[in-house]
DNA sequence: ACCACTAAATGAATGCCGTTCATTTATTCA
DNA sequence: TGAATAAATGAACGGCATTCATTTAGTGGT
């Protein structure tokens, strides 16, 4: 469930061909105009080349340009094989999406399922919040690892007596709150300091005094802040949710 | 609470000065070049004119030189009032946060007030989805009204019994799960449609087809999915929340 | 074995976008 | 009165995604 994706060859990958001029240091080489023999590029070398670029610059950093460039290939060869950037975010999203861990879906109790595939999904995109606007309003035909995810959890929350008709609400309420979660992780940590508005705003400014440093509700030594909210959020998701359950599972 | 915009000026707003010139139909005059007796330019007008291009031409109308245009102005003098576009986007978010409605807090149970405040806070944002990745790592002190909404919402958690410091992580978890909301409304209804994946993918296809048409909680009609899922997640939220009252409110 | 068609590359060009800068003119303040 | 500041123009810049004509290599049909 790891690979799905669509088309194979030698791995081409990030490889960018380089080749040696008589008596000269190792230099790239030009390649001539017109199809290669071996081809260089395929969907799976694009994602590879896209998912370091942004490890390595960030989502500023991933441009069509610098994507060919790492490549070793001219922007325009690209659009042989994706119709617009959005295509290669969306191959960087499927890819992402199988890195989330659903593996607690049919070992351990739902409500401990939930909350390990919520956790994993929150970090694994609060590194890559630029793709949630993509993600949230992509037709999960487009998404083949994306729609497998949505099946072990439909799965697991079915064996979980959870009734059918809700199930599909209550990922999308779930996953709601992931996405949005995500981009908390991110916010800088002084996001509420109210500064100088500060006197205008007592009760705000109090409670942002108050809450600093406290614990989780797992209790666990002094979690940042994003991590308490999200796992206060979480369990109240959890229990209400769990709620509607039939029977044990 | 609904206008604290900083600048005040004779209404420059989104009024294109017009001009005749002998024995013409009616143009645009050219204004020359150097200081205006009276300022063309404030940023209540300049989020005047960000706000009615958005809802003719939506966010990608929004450009630096169809704003400067619709104000009748040279791009780079919008550069005197904002330092770049993310302010203007800044200006805009600050105006609709203004617009959320947080007059149930103090006259109505704490419960039916955040319903009342979640519910107007994600409709709202529905329409502006490019704003949330703004609005989740900006500083609250660079928005006076955003501000003020968060002191209602504060005050009323605390009047509610909530214990002091849990009211901004509960603020955070209901706003995460309120700015992804916001993105589901804006999904195509099909978003979730296996289409040719469909065998391969039975229990999510079977989730899918069953939720078709469901009421939402609260029991209307047929609302919309997004809406379904909305009220799921929130009065489950509501209901975890809570539960770390005190006393009543 | 030929030939038309398609696939995959180059490289030049396009148009838009945010932003900067020199310049001009008007206002404000010491 | 004169210097500093504020607010406009207009030209320019670099970067971006994307398109198109062109070249070359593989493929499928007769």
């Amino acid at each position: 469930m790891l690979e799905t994706t669509e088309e194979r060859a030698g791995m081409p990958a990030v490889s960018a061909e380089k080749g040696r001029t008589a008596g000269n240091a190792v230099e790239t080489r030009r390649r001539r105009a017109g199809r290669p023999s071996a081809a260089v590029l395929d969907k799976a070398g694009i994602t590879t080349a896209a998912l370091e670029l942004i490890s390595r610059k960030g989502y500023d950093g991933l441009t069509m340009a610098a994507l060919a460039k790492l490549l070793d290939v001219a922007p325009s060869a690209l659009y042989n094989h994706v119709a617009a950037k959005r295509d290669v975010l969306l191959l960087v999203e499927d890819h992402l999406t199988s890195l989330v861990d659903v593996s607690a879906f049919g070992s351990a109790p739902w409500e401990d399922a939930v909350r390990t595939w919520a956790w994993s999904y929150r970090n694994v995109f609060a590194e890559h919040t630029p793709l949630i606007p993509v993600i949230a309003v992509l037709p999960v035909t487009d998404a083949p690892q994306t729609l497998a995810m949505y099946e072990t959890v439909s799965k697991g929350f079915l064996d979980a007596g959870f009734p059918e008709e809700r199930i599909v609400s209550a990922i999308v309420a779930l996953e709601s709150f992931i996405f949005g979660s995500a981009y908390d992780v991110t916010a800088p940590g002084d996001i509420f300091e109210p500064g100088s508005m500060a006197d205008a705003n007592p009760y705000f400014t109090a409670a942002v005094r108050s809450s600093a440093g406290q614990p989780g509700s797992t209790g666990e030594e002094r979690g940042k802040p994003a991590d308490t909210a999200f796992s206060l959020g979480l369990e109240a998701l959890i229990t209400g949710l769990g709620s509607l359950r039939n029977q044990a599972g």
